[in-house]
Formats: structure tokens, C-alpha cells, sequence
DNA sequence: ACCCTGTTTTGAAATCTGTCAACCTAGAGG
DNA sequence: CCTCTAGGTTGACAGATTTCAAAACAGGGT
């Protein structure tokens, strides 16, 4: 089973859509919400998910000379980044590709709406 | 000079709108934009945000007793969203009371949007 | 002036993170 | 089977983070 690890962060689980402006977060939701931008706050990540995000889909032989890193370093980001549910991988013969996962880049977008709109009839 | 420290994000310096999805971004913005998305990074912190992010303003006061953590700690935690630009604080009598700097929340959300992306072959 | 309450600062301990060198695994090709 | 290249894993280490207790600071009230 060559399936990469699940990420840790469960897209399902976490609280899909509710702006944290329109209502204090409770503690679960946090937990669950925060490692997402935990990935993000890191210069090297963010660099490596703005490309990925460019692009349908990228090859890790393309984003490790981007960085004066090595290749190590960068493989234990792109962990991370998948570990976060952010990003999938897979490999394709010689090399392995990533593309970003649109709900999960929805999710965070939708966290940070500025919510003048009231959350009338979106509990699904 | 008692006033309080400056942010350590500079609004006006943050590339302030193109999605990450638009473009690699690069070196020193997401240097510059990071420490914004480390400062969500963290539980409590993303609930303090979301806290504060809810109403018009609040007091520390009614921040702490909402978690199980000291009050030195909350104050910590406090001061890394002010440096991070996402909250202003200003003390009021015995009070201090937080509210969210509508600048950068905007940027943040602008930042996570999904550039209707220029999918295959896409020109920027 | 003194004390009381609310908040921040300081100091210190335990844990976590970012990074690299060295090593291991997966496919491609002889 | 052997070797070559692209990526990932392990182990180690410097530096950062989270947290609390103790002390300092800011206003208000007596």
C-alpha cells in the first residue's frame, strides 16, 4: 500500500464554513482549524503552497531549486502541508506531484470571510 | 513611550491583495505575510481572534476566564496577535480592551481567495 | 498614602520546530 | 541483478514556543 498518510487534519470534521468573525470558535473547532493555518505561518510552506496553488499541479522536482534548502527540508514541508490536508501528492513514475485541495483552500477563505452576512439557513 | 509595541507586521507593507493562488509568491512577501497565518496557528490564539473578531470590542477580562490557562499566559498570547497587526488594544481605566484591525482581516481573506484560477496552461 | 484588582513583563522549564547529513525506498533502464 | 535518479525517513541539534509563578505596573477607591 503505497498510500501516502492520511491527513491529519479531517476536511469533513472540521467546521465548514462559519466565519470566525460571526461567532466565538469553541475550543474543539479550534483545535481542529488551527493546524491549517499553523501551515501557513511559515515562509517556506506559504512560498511552496502559493506555488502549488498557481499551477494544476507541480512536480517536487520544480519547487526544490525554487528554495536554498535542502531536499530534505523541503520534503518534511510538503509534509506538513499534507499532514494540514492542504495539499495531495502522488507519484507518477519517477516523480511525485502536488496539487492543493480546493475544499481545503475554500475552508480556510471561507474562515476569514468578513462576516456581515448572517448564518441564516447555512447550518446544512 | 508607554505606548503599546508597534506591530511587527506592517500592513502597509504586506502585498495586500493577490491571492496566493494567483502567483508564486515571492520570498520576502511571504516572509512578510506568515507571521499573520502563525499567529492563527495556535488554539487558543485562533479562539481569541474569533473572540474578539465577533463583537465590536472586548475586555481582557472577559477573555480569560473562557480558558483553562493563566492570566500571564492569555496576556502572551494577547501580545502575538497585536504584533502579527490582526488586533489593536487600548486600555480604558482598569480595563483593556481588544478589537480586530479590519485591515488585516480583509487582507487575509483576500489572500485565501480562490483566484478563479487560470487552471491549465494558465497565463498569470 | 495605602491597598486592591486587572493586565503585562520577567525568568525558567518542558516541549516543539526547522534544518541538515546520512540512509532508505521507488521506479526506470541497462 | 545492478545502478542511477527523485523523494522520503531518521537522528541529531540549535533555536523557538507554550506555559506558569513571581514580580512589576496602572488605575480606582478608601
Amino acid at each position: 500500500m503505497s498510500k501516502q498518510a492520511l491527513p491529519v487534519v479531517d476536511l469533513n470534521a472540521v467546521a465548514c464554513c462559519s466565519p470566525i468573525a460571526a461567532s466565538p470558535m469553541d475550543a474543539d473547532q479550534a483545535t481542529m482549524v488551527a493546524p491549517m493555518f499553523k501551515a501557513l505561518g511559515d515562509p517556506v510552506r506559504l512560498r511552496l503552497m502559493s506555488m502549488i496553488a498557481s499551477v494544476p499541479e507541480i512536480c517536487v522536482c520544480d519547487l526544490t531549486p525554487a528554495f536554498d534548502l535542502s531536499g530534505p527540508t523541503i520534503s518534511h514541508h510538503l509534509k506538513l502541508l499534507r499532514e494540514a490536508g492542504l495539499v495531495d501528492s502522488e507519484r507518477r513514475g519517477t516523480w511525485v506531484w502536488y496539487r492543493v485541495r480546493p475544499e481545503a483552500f475554500r475552508q480556510l477563505g471561507a474562515l476569514l470571510e468578513v462576516s456581515s452576512a448572517p448564518a441564516a439557513g447555512g447550518t446544512a
